[in-house]
Formats: C-alpha cells, structure tokens, sequence
DNA sequence: TTGTAGGCGTTATCAA
DNA sequence: TTGATAACGCCTACAA
C-alpha cells in the first residue's frame, strides 16, 4: 500500500503543497481550474489525507469517546447494543470517529480512560451514560474544559447539555396503570444505589404510592444489578416474603426477564396473580411469555441525539436543543394484564 | 487544561527533549538517575504523550477497528454488546484503542470506511464477523496488506489468522439429541443466504438430517433476518403448512426467541408440540418460558481471542494459535424437552 | 492566484 | 550518557 500524500500530488501537477492543501479544502483562493485538477487528480491517485498529521496539526482528533460501563464480563444487554448503534450511526455523518473502550464505573481504570483520552486529545469529547449522584466525570470533564454530553434522569445542578429520560414521570405512569388493573402490593426491583436512574426510578416509585393511597412496605423493595440473574435472585426474594407482591415494577427490561421467568417457575398466572413491568423498551420485550410491559425510551434516538449535541458543543455552535427531555412511553403488554398489543 | 509536553518537562528538568523522550520510553541508553528524574517530573507535571505526534511519527495508530454490521435501524442483538466489551477488554490491554463504526454490509457505504480507515492509517488492523460467502474483505485487505483477523464458520481458501466456530458440527450434535427426545419433523429457520454461518448452518442441517435417516422437506427450511421479528415471521410461515414440524432450529437466539412468542400464540406446548432450539447462547436463553436450549459459543473469550492474535499479527509477531477452532456447547433446556437445568 | 516556510509533538539518527 | 536536529504530513500566515 503506496501511501500518497499532498507532497505527491503537488509534484505530479507541478503545483506547491500549499495549492493542492488549499485546494483539496476548497479554500476560495484558488482557481478553479487548478482545484478541479487537483481533486480529480487526488481522486485519481487514492489519496486519503493522513489522520494523524491533520489532528497534530489542528489540535484535535475529529473523535468521540464513550466507554461502556461494564461490571461483568458476560453483559449483553442489548441497550448497549442500540446505543452504540445509534452513537455508530450519527457520528459518521460528522465526519467523526468513535472511540470505545471498557470499564466498571467506579474503578481507577475508568478514571485512567478518561483523563488518558482527553489529555492526550484521543478524542474532543465524552459520551456519559448511565451517571451516578454526583458524579465525578460531570466536575472533572467540566474542569478540564472537555466537551461532554450525558444522559440523564435527574435535573441535577450544572449547564451542560445533555438528554433527560424522565423516568420518574414514566414510573408514575405506570404505577396508576397498575392500580387501574386492580395490583395494590405493588414491589419495586431496583438497581444499584448510585445510581441516578436508581435514584428516580425509587422516587417515582414513592410518589406513585403516595399518590394511590398505596402503603409504603420496606419489604417490597429488592435490589438487582440490572443483569437478568440479578432480576431473578432480587424476585425470588420478593416473592418468597410472608405476604408477597401482586406486582413487581422493575429498573430495566433485564431484570424483568428474570422475574418472569422466577414466576414461571412458581407457576404464578402472569398479569392475574403478578404483574410485571420493565424499562426501557428493547425488541425483546415483545417476544417474552407472556409479553411485557414496559416503558420505552428510544434508545436509538437518543444516542444520535447525544452525539448531534455533543459535536456542536465541540465545534463551539451553539444550538437551540440544549437540553432535550423524552418522555418514556408506556407500552401495556399482558404481563400487566393489559390487552394484547 | 494546559497540555504538558516533552518540551515542557525537558525545559524544568535542563535536559533535551531527546533525553527525555528516551527516558519516558524507557531506552537502555539513559543513567537510571535521570530516568528516575523524568518519570517522576512526567507524573507530577500530568504528563500524556500526544497521539497524534506520536502517531505521524511512528506511523502507526495503535488502534484497530470493528465496523458492526447493522442492517436494522433498532438492532439490539445482545451478541454485540458482549463481542464488543471482549474487543474492549483486550485492545486496553495491549494498549491499543479501539474504532467502531457502523455499515449495512454489502453497501458502498460499508466500503468506503474500511478503504478510508486503512489508508489514513487511523486504524493498523480490523476485526471481522459476520462474514459472506467470498467475502471482498478478505481478498481486499490482503491487497492492500492491512491486518485483520475473523470470526469464521467455514475454512475458506486463505490463510488469514481466524477464530472458527464449528457450527456445522455444533447442528449435527443438536439434530442428534432432538432426534433422540423424539422430534423426526425438524424445521430450520437459517438467515440471508449469503452469509457464511447460514451456509455452514443448513450444512450441519442437512448432514444432520441424513445421518438420522430422516427426509429432506423444502417446506420446512424458511430463513428470517437474525431478528427477533424475523424469527417469528418465518416461524408463522412454517407452522401454518399442512404438516407442521414438531421441532425448529435457528440460526441464532434471537431469531428463535420469534419462534417461542409464535408457539405461545398458537398455544404449542413447548417441549412436546414443538421443540426450539437456538444458536450463541446469550445470557437471556436461560430466562425465556421455557428455557431455551441452545448452542452455546464464548462470544467474549472469542472476540478477545481476535483482538489478541489480531495485535501480534500487526507487530509482526507470529504466535502458535494462528487458527483456533471453538466447540459449540448443547445447553439442553426445557424448550426442546430436556430436563430443568 | 500561487509559492514558501514554520511548526504541531514525537521519535530517531547523528554528533558531542 | 546526553544534546542538537531532521523528519512524519498537513495547515496556514505571509510573501510573491
């Protein structure tokens, strides 16, 4: 593989570097003449500008980050899948690239990630997912001066941009739907403590109740790791309680797959005997037994829509959408005894 | 955030920048003493090496890239995001980073990344799956001599460093044990034609088929999309002919969670009626209704796996394990009437 | 309208 | 053992 370079074209055309650069960039300063020349000659000879040179040059990289939260090492959940499908997607149309790499929140590796990619300019911003309360990433990228978007449950202090689920709304929804169909134990199935989607999702939960007539009971709250197996283990322990659940609301449609298939195995009616809901809205939600209720979120959309924020963040335009809310969309499926759909 | 460079530390120290850069790498040529000086002052300073200098210089990028091949806009086959998290687990190991883009295979689109990300040199190497039949990657990278590595199904002509799946014979072992629960009606639902695992796949099934002395039937093949959708579409198709099979295979996990949500709604007893059968073994197969037997791969070790021998091939290195071979495991679950396991 | 030249931060090849 | 210096390929003031 010849690599050719603008040196290369200049010598072919007899021109100096500095037309063919300007040229090829469609500077207004040339003839054009000579740029129909040189593009065509650039086209002709395979020339592709070299990446490194351009960001040395530039100072930037044209680069986006977003490192996966992975605890475990065997993690499918497909969100990750459409997400970075969505991230994939949008940042091609840029021109940027995308940077991806892998760390459990919290660990000094992740921390390593990003202060090496934005100090040695690997890429000129972060996409945040899945925040903790307070999280550390918001002050220090905000520090450094990196550009970041994020995608958020909570209104939380701090001006950058970013796209907000309101799950706490979606959870409200929810629960009163529940009620409707006649579940009054309603348990929530949550995740880990920090994080913020923890944090609105319970308060939802809480509200919900409160707004129901609905008693609060310590025991009808488990906590899972968002995983199925987490699901299934934070269910059984619900279910085996003295006076068990009439439904579980659960953090994500993961975890969800679990309980169903914990109340299988106890042979409860689905959506008589329990109700279940999940979060969410992958594909796979449609295809479970019985079909699950959940509250969808364009995933999809959502990641391009961080990326779309994020690249005029880093090219210094202010645009109108600075902060964008979805609403999540309750879809009633026979899991929650609702018709089938 | 004010970027320290060699410059920098060089100049606070009283030492060249040649110095220092030798000592940061760690050359044999340089006193222990001041070695011990740069590092420390590279630390206190916040020193990180410019990729892009370092990049332009060396020629290289250290980073290697993997272009999902997405066809659906909402594409949440969980596969994917535990492929991924391999590929990110090993390239931070090395250290190389790792470049995701996203292309419908096939389209030009899809070309034009691969041809843009290896002449501009922003990645040495990639990483392919989901490979057709006389795929132009392979015949193309190796003109432009650019590394790559692939998770295979058939061993083609070319001698590339490749990870293969015996998925043919992973069929055998599963049509052997539907055979013995029983079931002599075995529908397979494959994917696109073009694509290599769906020929190694209807191989098994057809070898598997004659080896258990059982009839071939054109009406029991129909082929999906590898989606959820597509798996329940065709199943539809299959279990409303004249004589219906009383088992499916599918090409991968997805496409049979379709089928279960197709025989639920025909109210098949699963296990009896009909048996199911999928293909990857995501995590989500042990928590369908019923359970869901399946070939189980190591998706995760595969695509370290990948990325490892992906590594030593652009540094030259040659290792033992030039072509590995992986085993499909038969998780035998209720949905093809196993025992609970 | 085009050519020249300096420099982005590193690494590597010379001398010293 | 260290210091100067020339690239790597591109962009961009400035000069012509």
């Amino acid at each position: 593989m010849m690599t050719v370079t603008i040196r290369d074209i200049a010598k072919k055309l007899g021109l100096s570097i500095g037309a063919v650069s300007r040229a090829l960039d469609g500077y207004p300063d040339i003839s054009e003449e000579t740029r129909q020349r040189v593009v065509e000659a650039a086209k002709e000879m395979g020339y592709v500008p070299n990446q490194a040179a351009r960001h040395l040059r530039r100072q930037k990289a044209d680069a986006i980050g977003y490192i996966l939260p992975a605890s475990t090492p065997r993690f499918t959940d497909p969100f990750f899948s459409e997400f970075i499908a969505g991230l994939g997607d949008e940042t091609s149309q840029h021109p940027y690239d995308l940077l991806i790499s892998i760390a459990s929140p919290g660990e000094e590796l992740e921390k390593r990630i990003y202060q090496d990619w934005a100090h040695s300019r690997k890429v000129d911003g972060f996409i945040l997912t899945h925040m903790h309360l307070n999280d550390w990433r918001v002050s220090y990228l905000s520090e450094i001066r990196t550009p970041f978007t994020a995608l958020e449950s909570i209104s939380e202090a701090g001006e950058f941009p970013r796209v907000e689920v309101n799950r706490q709304g979606g959870m409200l929804e929810l629960i009163d739907h529940l009620c409707r169909q006649g579940f009054h134990r309603i348990a929530y199935l949550g995740g880990p403590s920090e994080l913020q989607i923890q944090a609105a999702l319970y308060e939802g939960y809480l509200r919900g109740l409160e707004r129901n007539g609905l008693d609060f009971h310590q025991g009808l709250v488990s906590f899972g790791d968002l995983t199925c197996v987490g699901g299934y283990e934070a269910s059984k322990r619900l279910l085996s309680i003295a006076n068990p659940p009439d439904a579980i609301v659960c953090i994500n449609d993961e975890s969800a797959f679990g309980v169903l298939h914990a109340a299988h195995e106890m042979n409860l009616s689905m959506g008589k005997d329990l109700a279940v809901a999940g979060f969410d809205g992958v594909q796979e939600t449609k295809f479970t037994e019985p079909p699950l209720t959940t509250l969808d979120i364009p995933v999809y959309d959502i990641a391009r829509q961080l990326v779309k924020m994020l690249v005029s963040e880093i090219q210094g335009v202010k645009i109108p959408e600075h902060q964008v809310v979805y609403q999540p969309r309750l879809l009633v499926r026979e899991s929650t005894g609702g018709n089938p759909s």
